[in-house]
DNA sequence: TGTATTTCCTACCAAAGTAGTAGTAAAATA
DNA sequence: TATTTTACTACTACTTTGGTAGGAAATACA
């Protein structure tokens, strides 16, 4: 039950721009890749998936690049893992009701609440949370 | 972040033979497959690794099978889930310590936060609980 | 004693997912 | 117009997932 590195490295990503959301600038992918020692064209293979969510704004070209659109308090640690690496329900059939063990399973209610719990948790903590440790 | 079919049929096994404890005979694993509509081949590649944490009592040969070892209430969904699967850690750091950015890592702290949570309440579910609903 | 039954064990395999790399187009700035 | 940077598409090696197949070893029963 793992989360994998595209919802890791997109935390990364977050969390760089958090600590410069103040600098009010266009940070390079580059720079951020060369920062946390990940591959820049990996990286570019994240982005997609954040931007889709909205969580910033970008400018193409010369000292282009990528700033966070809301305040690192207003990003769930939720959203932006579930915006990379899609729900972190632990079995299927909470969210998609394709399984046609429905009728007689009976672990469902568990999964259910784990979710739930899961869900609560990681939506409680912000990019605000991760700059407080350490 | 999902439960591998291997951990869920796991449980699916153990939930079976739960229902059964009361009978006290040896359950053939050919039962198990038929009823929940599962693959026999399958299962007895999943049956190893919950052999070996001392799950059951078994008996080769005609009227062979499975039984419990302990009552339904004394397995926590938590230790079925480890046994088939490995640890739910969500992060391969908690467990492991080969992590090479771990000194600049801000989000550890966060991910034991969750696995422990994950831990107490999977732990605190047992296959009595599992009977029970429904 | 032999036969059927069942667990136990090893090897194999297709499909999907993971973790990238490579190359190029499009936009913006100077 | 040259340079820089995002945006987009295609490819690929490796691992994991979800199985299947075949046979050996143990046991009960006729």
């Amino acid at each position: 039950m793992r989360i994998s590195t595209k919802g890791r490295y997109a935390l990364i990503i977050m969390e760089n721009l958090a600590n410069k959301y103040h600098e009010d600038r266009f940070v390079r992918l580059n720079e951020i890749a060369n920062e946390e020692e990940l591959s820049l064209k990996y990286l570019e293979k994240i982005i997609p998936s954040l931007k889709e969510k909205d969580f910033f704004i970008t400018s193409r070209g010369s000292d282009g690049g990528y700033k966070l659109k809301r305040e690192p308090k207003d990003y769930s640690i939720l959203e932006i893992i579930e915006a990379s690496e899609g729900s972190l329900a632990p079995v299927e059939c909470i969210t998609s009701n394709t399984c046609n063990r429905k009728s007689m399973c009976k672990s469902v209610g568990i999964w259910q609440e784990l979710d739930d719990r899961i869900n609560d948790f990681l939506g409680s903590k912000t990019l605000e949370d991760l700059r407080e440790e350490n």
